[in-house]
DNA sequence: TATGAATGAGGCTTCATTCAT
DNA sequence: AATGAATGAAGCCTCATTCAT
């Protein structure tokens, strides 16, 4: 898999995505496109650095136009975590882990191999909203707080069932739960972060997930059938 | 180990460290309040928020005197990683390496028992100055290639003896060397943004550590003692 | 007479009586309410710190409709000092002047009293619209002439014809009516001013206007009944 | 006495006396003169109405400038009305009370004259300061507590004296000396507001004045003199 | 060398007004 | 007739940077 151009454009099938989904919100097409924009220009440049004349001309609208919808621009930046808990983006998300458990078959690796491999072209569209979250929550509390009520916790939630499944099928070393998440979400957002936010231009080559699958499933599993590989 | 109350103020010690160090360099001590007071506020506020009349203010200096010793604002920012390649300080992170590659005896398991641990207290003294890097690197390419060429790259070749090393020794399982590198980083880093930059009001519990330690020893190690715990 | 919570809301039965006059105008019932929330908010924040579009959320229509009927926010000011000139409003003021020019047995003191006291409720009602009148006419020249062509001068002609009868009967001292004019109105508009305008917490104890009686009789009267006491 | 071109042009030599007065406060040539071009500006044009870049452009400094000096714009309203209470201004004006109150044969006669006709230099010159506190002492609550606190109350105080002594000479009619004050206050006031602040294209006549301080006279002393003229 | 007053470009935001519906 | 979304000019204010002292 080679370097994408450019890891920070919001796709045209992904807007249309949040374009449908936000319509059914009530928003406007104006409304939206301001939305994008922001996305856009924040992961690019930062909040800070990010005028809202700019916002207004990639969105193709007055500058006033922006504050009919966005009090302020504060008010624009706390929008954009909303994006990804709209239905038919983040909900497919969390779908696989009600898939997962309840399907008694499925053993922890399968899972893992959804979770990273399937989840991959989620984190890459969804990349720019994630940077701009990653990027400002140091700064920002509120946003902080509304994160980790709307997305983190109800995520680790969900992963503490799917892990104490396997855990009980005795896949899974016996720590605690929240260590375990702790320990894969470290990773994979580390992963995440050095790729798409911190470093965009490092190659990623395709063995390297599979590496990382490998590396995860050796840390926390009992018998990983990996290992001898 | 408990929460300390402000991660993000440099410790009393660690500013004489620094200024021994930039003295040594030909700093005068108003340049050097003008870094470490710019390097507080870039890390609590962001450098775009931060109005070098604050920092003006902080480092007990006029407004002017900022700009005899720092060309722009941008220039001040930049040289901020610098601090972190001074001799008596990263120098000191790279020595145990030496010191490591030197000892034949010594295993994995202890080799990465001090990279974690005993650096705990580096990288707590360290914080801000690595949150500002962490944090403006995605929007400074010159700054990326900077830290890249000084500190990365560097460290990685170091690394990448110290795995080859324990290859060698059949302790490590049979992968790239930097994909072993990256996994390691990668669960390190993600640790550290975790709880030093995204989340600094989470509880570390002395555990999570340990937890972390087996988990990338299970990950990379052929036989690892710990798997069975 | 205590001092009123709010002495610049317009009253109800005072907002009916404008209705009643201006729908005989040919006013719609849309466009006296956009009027009277535009006295009101002026005459609380100032022309200027008023948004149009404050009014139109008090008046309870949409933006737009204000500039149906009034071209600009300037146009809206100047059609404020026509409601005081409406039949109802202005002319029952005038009326009594009337009245007292063709009652050849008063004397002056009732006409004052009359004039001050029976004209007291009149000023508490027209507060509103006379503060912002007295507010924007410094800063409009239009609207200056305005008033004085429709609302000073008019009152000027009565009122010399009525000082110039008193005159005749020997009641008030000698010197040109206009000039009388001025001191009483001087008078009557300073307490005014400061009771409605610029100090409205003050409280108004029932005797200072008694007092004003008294003072503005001695001051222009020949043998003041008032003096003595 | 001709109409003055513009009653609203602060005099040079007035200028002066402000700059020379402030300077010992402290102020800088600059500084005055953002303040005088404010008090120029916001009389003529009203203070919403003005804006801060007109200030610069009148003051000859850049906008910047004057945030140096006054946070808000609002503050620069504030500063105005302490011009009035410095020394040299106003401090003449509340000198002649004291002076009047020590020499036991002035009758009030003289002492109404000296304050209506030595002060009329005073008032115009002052004309612009005034005009802008009472245009927007309604709106500003703060701004009305502190001219109640720092002129009016002490000006009270001071004249209550004048009063009572006047009174205790058996010259003025025995009604409550707040309400004399009162009543004299409110012809002066409605005087100078009629000519300086709502009107100031009418033409005064010298006799005017003549007949307002006859008026008061008659209107609140025991045997004046003036009023079988 | 150090200061801090001064600058003016540019940022966020408001608001009177227009216009398609 | 009425709406209210959209506009963009203009307002207040901040701030990196300069420069005379």
């Amino acid at each position: 898999m080679k370097c994408e151009v450019d890891k920070l454009t919001i796709k045209k099938s992904f807007k249309k995505l949040i374009s449908l989904d936000n319509i059914e919100d009530g928003m406007t097409e104006k409304q939206i496109s301001i939305l994008i924009a922001a996305i856009e220009l924040f992961s690019k440049k930062g909040y800070e650095a990010t005028a809202t004349s700019e916002i207004a001309k990639k969105a193709k609208v007055a500058e006033g136009t922006i504050f009919r919808y966005y009090k302020t621009k504060k008010d624009l930046l706390f929008a954009i975590p909303s994006v990804l808990s709209k239905a038919s983006l983040f909900e497919i998300f969390l779908d696989d882990f009600n898939e997962i458990l309840n399907k008694d078959h499925e053993n922890f690796e399968i899972f893992l191999r959804k979770l990273v491999l399937n989840r991959k072209k989620f984190v890459s569209e969804t990349a720019p909203i994630l940077k701009v979250i990653i990027q400002e929550i140091p700064f920002h509390p509120e946003l902080r707080n509304r994160i980790l009520g709307t997305v983190i916790l109800p995520t680790i939630n969900k992963l503490i069932k799917v892990i104490d499944k396997f855990k009980s099928q005795g896949e899974i070393i016996d720590i605690p739960s929240t260590s375990i998440i702790n320990l894969i979400a470290t990773s994979l957002f580390g992963y995440f972060f050095l790729h798409y936010v911190a470093m965009p231009e490092l190659k990623q080559n395709e063995e390297d997930l599979d590496y990382l699958i490998q590396y995860i499933m050796n840390g926390i599993c009992k018998n990983s059938t990996l290992q001898n590989t």
